[in-house]
RNA sequence: GCGAGCGUAGCUCAGUGGUAGAGCUCCACCUUGCCAAGGUGGUUGUCGAGAGUUCGAAUCUCUUCGCUCGCUCCA
């Protein structure tokens, strides 16, 4: 997907986020802070939205599925368990003259088979012919007499021969640093190394961590799965795209608990699920796409993993990670602790450790997603039925003649911050605020509604557009001194229908709720 | 993290050393009997932050933070 074949660009959808209340720079008034982000009155009912919409699915509509709400810091020894204090850590390292960087597990070295004075010639993992080209101009070599090895096995006092791979001098390369992505902190108010702790990077091992406690409490039979939601963090080395790839961020994460060797089966299951339910909130099956991994691409202990992606303005990229992980956590944690965390199959009469399948996706990313997908700039024609409406250009700001531009965001109903605007025709006719005072009341109590009464009507269903709201409910005269009936006015068709409000509680739910 | 560009009102932006501006938005009142941009009036800025040069800095210099793009990275 070329960046301008898409609707929107995310200059125009991060002014509306602002400008509306849905997404602002964190701390901005101190000048913000990279990778951080805070949501607005609109953000943040649509974050919710997707939580509700995510955790209904998962632990209201099935019954094989419990919650769990375990907290951001936990016993250090966990992450030693999962593996992240070991291996959440890129060693990176510099190159002084070119200024380029390189993890350093990803450089190689031509070295000097016999002369350990002879200089090292750095190349990246795979393209050693540079490094080559290196060793007969420079060193005036043969390439037969060099070996490759792996740069994280050179010592480091022969850094001062080693030359980089991308110049022809040697000492050019720093040593390597070990960067850590995860945010450490120190538990009670000593500084001191017995004391660190870690913000969770993510929340899955919260679940498994706790896998023995909600095992004996609920009595759940194998296949069953336990679903969080919860902020996760980690220090990237450099947040882009907007909200996209952020330090703190939050995870809709399941850990589905199954018997050894129905691994595949249940894998292909949650991918289909969940696939199913991004159509269900608004994301369309033409923009989502599956990424198989395969061979290299897996984690050792990952017998499958599809990453299910999204075409954003700025390219195709990862929503959700669907992950047949085998029983590589419960086995770690078990050993790591000593504590048993196998599972009585009474219909095999077998103790084992449940394999599991982990669907895990970020919330800020879907929101992001939808925002992405619902944002429409189009150019309706003035008057009544007059014709067809146009997708407006990009960067056009003004319709063309006998047409008039709206934005609109085209959110899934169940996904939409507020659900139903109410709306008096005139403000300044009383009867006619009073009643739609008390609709509002009436509504709110099962809905996020809004109240309007300020400018035309016109301009009052363009500020719902522009917010997303599904349905407009206008209260006239026809109400007060007729038959009870209000206007209900489409944000997608802009078309309105009759309605008694006797029926509008039932007319709105069929189209609202998930 | 490196390199380049950019930070002025809620948004989009003009303003090259001399009293901070425009359009839209927003608010109030009027108008408005169903798809915005009629009328009148009004609010809003430490010109990203800090320091320096200068009689005087949005403007010049340095530092810093943030954003965008490219490289890098993305378990």
């Amino acid at each position: 997907m070329k960046a301008n074949d898409y609707h929107v660009t995310m200059d125009a959808l991060a002014s509306l986020c602002k400008r509306r209340g849905f997404i602002f720079q964190t701390s901005e008034i101190y000048g913000g802070i990279n990778g951080f982000w805070d949501y607005g009155p609109l953000g943040v009912e649509l974050k919710r939205n997707i939580k509700d919409c995510w955790w209904k699915s998962m632990t209201q509509l099935r019954e094989d599925i419990v919650g769990l709400d375990s907290s951001i810091i936990m016993h250090p020894r966990v992450w030693e368990a999962s593996g992240h204090v070991g291996n959440f850590k890129d060693p990176m390292l510099d190159c002084r003259e070119t200024k380029s960087r390189y993890r350093a597990d990803q450089i190689f070295v031509l070295k000097h088979k016999t002369d350990s004075d002879a200089l090292l010639f750095a190349f990246h993992e795979g393209a050693p012919a540079p490094a080559e080209k290196k060793v007969k101009k420079v060193a005036k070599g043969k390439a037969e007499d060099y070996e490759p090895v792996a740069l994280l096995d050179i010592p480091l006092e022969a850094y001062a021969k080693l030359v980089g791979p991308d110049t022809n001098e040697p000492g050019t390369l720093t040593e390597p640093r070990a960067f850590n992505l995860m945010f450490k902190t120190f538990v009670g108010p000593v500084e001191e190394s017995s004391n660190v702790a870690y913000l969770r990077p993510e929340t899955a091992q919260g679940i498994f961590a706790q896998f023995g406690n909600v095992c004996s409490t609920v009595r759940n039979k194998i296949p069953f799965g336990i679903a969080q939601i919860g902020k996760a963090f980690r220090n990237e080395i450099n947040p882009r795209n907007y909200t996209f790839r952020s330090r703190e961020f939050e995870q809709m994460e399941l850990e589905f608990f199954i018997r050894p060797g129905t691994d595949s089966e249940w894998h292909e299951y949650w991918v289909a699920e969940r696939l199913k339910w991004y159509e269900k909130v608004g994301l369309p099956e033409g923009r989502m796409h599956r990424d198989v991994h395969e061979g290299d691409a897996l984690a050792h202990y990952a017998s499958a993993c599809t990453d299910i992606l999204f075409d954003f303005p700025f390219g195709t990229q990862e929503l959700e990670g669907i992950a047949a992980r085998g029983n590589f956590d419960l086995t770690q944690h078990q050993e790591t602790s000593g504590k048993k965390l196998e599972y009585h199959d009474e219909e095999t009469k077998e103790r084992y450790i449940p394999h599991v399948i982990e669907p895990s996706a970020g919330v800020d990313r879907i929101a992001l997603a939808l925002l992405c997908e619902a944002y429409r700039e189009e150019w309706i024609p003035k008057g009544k039925d007059g014709g067809e409406v146009l997708t407006a250009e990009a960067g056009v700001q003004r319709a063309p003649e006998g047409y008039e531009a709206r934005t609109v965001l085209r959110f899934a109903p169940c996904i939409a911050p507020y659900k139903v605007a109410i709306l008096p025709l005139l403000k300044n006719k009383e009867p006619l605020v009073e009643k739609a005072r008390g609709l509002y009341e009436q509504l709110s109590k099962r809905w996020k509604c809004f109240y309007d009464q300020t400018g035309a009507i016109g301009r009052r269903y363009r500020r719902q557009d522009e917010i997303g709201t599904p349905l407009c409910v206008t209260i006239d005269f026809d109400t007060i001194e007729k038959d009870d009936t209000v206007t209900v006015r489409d944000r997608d068709t802009m078309e309105q229908i009759r309605l008694p409000i006797a029926e509008l509680e039932n007319h709105i739910s069929n189209i609202i709720d998930f």
